[in-house]
DNA sequence: CTCCTAGGTGTATACGCTTACACCTGGAGA
DNA sequence: TCTCCAGGTGTAAGCGTATACACCTAGGAG
């Protein structure tokens, strides 16, 4: 079952070869030719096997996504736009979540499953330094990389230190001394943005000589409730801090959260910003750094692409490529009362 | 470049149909002749080429998850517990993204792009009826779908007008009469999921003998900039409604963002009833009936497998699955004032 | 002692396409 | 007129695996 090129070719008169030429629309076909052949194609309702195709040319006509997620916001954001990238290219895209990244194991995929399954890799936010990414980047594979900076990869990145000091300078110049840093976890297996992010924050803090009590660095997941009890602990602190930067936009949506339970009000009794400009920030109106998420995707899918076929990205011979962030001041934030 | 069965047949010394069945599992292969052939395979990091695996065997290892979107809460979660049934299973996911179904046109991925090119096709939430859904269907390929019903294919739901019935019961339990429904759009092109809904709001309506004003329905899209505009709407209305019931969340969070700029408080002033339990609405105290996201996703995964696998899926020979929802009471319903 | 069986293995072809290479044609240039 | 070239086309050799089939061996049944 099934009809295959030489059943086309049959149809049509002329040799697999041409149907093959004229089917992909490479040059040196009769005008024609092609036309009959597709129409005859068409007619026989043919559809190309993949897999021999692929067998025969080397190509897989696909890629794979390595996320550590899928399902949180940014990272199905991410996706979907690569995934609008690669399905105009006619590439497939392939899934691979490692599994949660910071609790526990995760699973990075081993080689085999990448090794002559796809043209190309697309790493998002998994730190560069994971001795487990190494086999995959020594790969010699085309790779791209969202949120991370390694060696010989195409990177494309947010400056997590300038949306971290832009975030926790705006806190300063409305007059707060006492700030918080919200992170996810632990300073060891941190991604590259939050190693980042409070490197960020820790330049701006010295550079108006303002003290960074460790009581007020607390961690929170990345997630809402992470941000809550977070927020808590530092609320049932002697003395709790008049602003937090949260890095991320969900802990902040805690913060908030665990604020109005303790009676005081975002951006009056305590001010609060985040990262990302989550779509529910401004609903609840927190004051964020944003980040361009789609465009990371776009980006880095381009780039990929770009390796794949062979055509060295526009755009300068830079590896990584840095995206705009911009502040977003709404009501979570105010002068130090 | 590139090491294949030959190679590994030569250097354990045998023959290349012993390598494929010893690496396989299959059986009738002497124990001892597998571990050594597992030993050569992996001391020349010998791995499979999946391409000319999917050539000979016809089998590609792979199934498409066909989505009207990727980003969205709901799309998101079932894509990661798919995911993670397909990882487990050594299955390929293939993401195929159809484009904005409501706004503007729907790219339903031509049978093509399907077919010799994945075992199985798992899709989500589109209208059944659909005209471009029928070749995919009709493709006679295994086949599983979330929230719609189709004949022949493996389906996994929620009873829809069971949760609206019980959502609108509930106001209606709480005296309210003037019950506005939002839903996503007119009802021409809806999902199975939405007309479903407004059946179950319907029945409810009807069974208690209060009148549906037609000025009473609204259409949310399904975002929250879409129920905060349909809630306005009603406001201004000369006779606004007690009590909301929103085909989904974030239609929901709209509305109440909407009463709050109105300076109205959900659940004294207006009362509002979702649909999801979207990690949003613990947090902003939505009252809504939840549905087990995740486990449409395994279950449907599951099935999916079983029938590529052969095995008619455990649990019966009923064709579609009805998972169960639940009312979940919080703040924003309250007694008709 | 023979026959049969079943487990274990090898041989060789099919899978459906891509592509290097050979070939053919007609027209331009010499 | 002959040569040369380039656009078109066909031939056939892979691409790397799975698997039907043949084959062999040893052990148990008869």
């Amino acid at each position: 079952m099934g009809i295959t090129i030489r059943d086309v070719a049959a149809a049509a008169g002329v040799s697999t070869a041409t149907v093959s030429r004229a089917l992909r629309g490479l040059p040196n076909v009769d005008q024609v030719t092609r036309e009959r052949v597709k129409e005859v194609a068409a007619g026989l309702d043919y559809v190309i096997s993949p897999s021999a195709s692929r067998l025969a040319s080397g190509r897989t006509g696909s890629i794979a996504v390595i996320t550590p997620y899928i399902a949180r916001w940014f990272f199905s954001e991410v996706i979907a736009s690569v995934e609008s990238v690669m399905q105009q290219a006619g590439m497939d895209l392939l899934l691979m979540n490692v599994g949660d990244y910071q609790n526990g194991h995760a699973r990075i995929p081993p080689t085999p499953r990448l090794r002559r399954r796809v043209d190309g890799i697309l790493i998002v936010s998994l730190p560069p330094q994971d001795p487990d990414l190494e086999p995959i980047l020594s790969l010699g594979m085309p790779t791209a990389m969202i949120g991370g900076i390694a060696p010989n990869v195409e990177c494309v990145v947010i400056d997590d230190v300038a949306a971290a000091s832009r975030a926790t300078e705006y806190l300063v110049s409305l007059g707060h001394e006492r700030i918080a840093l919200m992170a996810g976890g632990p300073a060891e297996a941190r991604f590259t943005a939050e190693s980042q992010r409070e490197r960020g924050f820790h330049s701006v803090m010295t550079r108006n000589s303002l003290v960074e009590d460790p009581m007020l660095e607390v961690f929170g997941h990345f997630t809402i409730e992470g941000g809550e009890s977070a927020m808590d602990a530092l609320l049932n602190q002697s003395n709790p801090p008049t602003a937090v930067f949260a890095m991320s936009d969900e802990m902040a949506f805690g913060a908030i959260r665990s604020l109005r339970k303790h009676g005081l009000e975002p951006g009056r009794d305590v001010s609060i910003v985040g990262i990302d400009d989550h779509p529910m920030s401004s609903y609840l109106g927190l004051t964020t750094v944003s980040q361009p998420v789609s465009e990371l995707g776009i980006k880095a899918g381009e780039r990929l692409l770009g390796q794949i076929v062979g055509i060295d990205p526009p755009g300068g011979n830079d590896r990584v490529s840095e995206l705009p962030t911009e502040l977003i001041v709404r009501n979570s934030t105010g002068p130090k009362s």
